[in-house]
DNA sequence: GATGAATGAGGGTTCATTCAT
DNA sequence: AATGAATGAACCCTCATTCAT
């Protein structure tokens, strides 16, 4: 219903993502930014409703608490960019450049201001909302080392890679990429590392891949 | 900064951390509890007080503000296990060994609960606690990285690895010790990994680090 | 269904009840759970909406203001059960069997549930709306005492019974079925009184009265 | 201290009532004055702590809640009124005349402003404070109940009443004291009555009563 | 030095009411 | 006639902070 167009596929998106004109839409995006400043409790729903142009009333007309405003935020804001990390690999490229493409791809994304800012406040709240926190690794991380995953199984069955745990070698892969460079970039005490940064730390972390890995 | 060798001179460190059995201490005991139960917006003066056996008058005697107590309380806990982390390592031990024992206490001490608390609230904070992120980070990863630096040059010196980069390498093999477990762990996912568990991601992290790194 | 079949006589009732079926009624309907449950200060317009299925916007079309529907709904429901309570006593019984008769029916309504609330929402409310209080005196208790004045009236002059004033005669057999046992029921302390209950207290009530008035 | 005239019973009071000059006191006095004109849900804590004269914070220093602050208020001013009701009778006074005095004394008192206030609200809001009933009952009307019975049980011990039960016959002579003026005095139609009228009243129950029971 | 009563701003939430559709 | 989205004031309650004792 709300994707007709792709016929065979249909896996619909359990939360509906409001259209973007509209009103709830608008509140989301007063809400992410207020959340982002100020962290989950910090926030305060007569700042989300001055940030959002609309009345604390209209907040509680289309969520039912503050909470769920925040688990709607957290939703929308996660599939929006997951949603842009994997367009899934050409099985066909080389397994050396595409470790260093997916490498680049991800290094940008998770250091990506919206990213830092989900992740700082998932990790915040993972123990008031565990629900969220479930879906956010399941959206986010657990996906992006399944897409690997089964890349690197195919190259492993093509002779490309010798890999004996798929999973496990897409793990080790993603940790490479999170230097200390990750760290302190999450702490806020960086900003966006220049193009050469993150060529040198993905150089190393392919490197390092394919001498254990390679065929 | 930290050497204390030089004999005879006191050069008190920055933040003197209090005897442990003063009212100050006493405070700061009350406010670990609750800081790290409740978080830092979560946390009321008023239960800490009740938490540490002392008046709200008292709080205020000793700590200007929440924001004071809360600094004070990251910078007196960090340097407790921190202290803890790193004995140095004894540089005669065969690099392999050596980065086995490393690895499992540095995995041992990242997913421990104190160390957890102290990241997610470091994390979540670090936006409106800058200084506080700085220097969790210098006395935290940045000392770590830096003692498993030093050990890789001596032992690249004496022949047992091959490394061009050695800071570069330390954070690499710090980076393979935090796989999606650790990420699992820090979003509340799941408990303290098995023994069993925390052995295989470090049996890989060094195989992957001594193929490419092995003299 | 109040009797709008009676032909050439037009003497409509002041607030004109509401035809059972029309939107008015239904409104009023959900007014009278809502209110009944909650109270007046209690019940939100919002609940009432949803109780009488139909829209907030609805409700403001035949009621002015909360007050308005408060109003109204206890005109309607007043009217509807106090219309139960005298069908008028048959001057021929004899007074003792007449006064047991009236007196069990009266406890009854009374002391049942919609009674009940009714009182105590008018008891409660008296001071914000006194008009509705004294109507409320006028249709419910008032109308019983002129009732049974009446009664008594007739049969002091067909020398049946010796009673110099029939008002306030009738109001001390209405006072006396009015014992703790009601306070305690008014007061929420007790549920509905079995009929060995009912009967023994209007026993007791027929018997001082019939001892002081009889012939 | 309450009370150490009486040796040997010493049934002290449950909740201590405060002392007329403290905080707490004064906190008491703004909620009475606005609970009275308002009603439960009808009163703001807001009101209260104005009509006080102490911060909101303050009334939240002393009283948990709302809840908590009208439960005090009820105990506080049904015991200091229900303490005025009941100077026990002098068994030595004819019973006539004891009946005469105490029915006097009982309607003034059901029908004075602080008991009616009290009256109206306990009722309101039996549903909601359900234990606030119950002791309202016991600590009132059971108690003036229980006090006429004694006197009676003597009485007719002493051949000077008939009374075969004087539970019930001290209930009935409580409610021929609460005719339709009551009921009226309770929904705010009149204002006090005046002293004939009570006599008026209180010479036909006595008369009723007495007819019955006289020996 | 230690206390805890007092404060008043601000928290999330509910509500009666309005009005464009 | 009927709707329901939008409002903003008011609700109860919590809080960091102060200060007289």
């Amino acid at each position: 219903m709300t994707s007709p167009a792709s016929p065979g596929i249909g896996h619909a998106p359990a939360p509906p993502i409001p259209a973007p004109g509209c009103k709830e839409s608008q509140i989301l995006n007063g809400a992410a930014e207020v959340f982002a400043r100020d962290g989950y409790e910090g926030a305060s729903m007569s700042r989300i409703a001055m940030q959002a142009s609309v009345s604390k009333g209209t907040l509680y007309n289309y969520f039912a608490s503050k909470a769920d405003l925040f688990a709607a935020y957290v939703h929308r804001d996660c599939a929006r960019w997951i949603a842009l990390m994997f367009e899934d690999l050409d099985p066909a490229t080389p397994p050396e450049e595409a470790l260093h493409q997916v490498g680049r791809r991800m290094f940008a994304m998770l250091l990506s201001e919206p990213a830092l800012v989900m992740y700082r406040m998932v990790v915040a709240e993972a123990q008031k909302f565990p629900e969220l926190a479930q879906s956010f690794y399941r959206e986010g991380p657990a996906r992006a080392v399944g897409h690997l995953s089964r890349f690197i199984r195919r190259a492993a069955a093509g002779g490309l890679l010798s890999v004996a745990d798929p999973d496990f070698a897409a793990e080790q892969f993603f940790a490479l990429i999170q230097t200390q460079l990750s760290m302190r970039r999450r702490l806020h005490l960086i900003g966006m590392p220049s193009e050469a940064e993150i060529q040198h730390v993905v150089d190393g972390a392919v490197r390092l891949f394919m001498k254990s890995y390679g065929a």
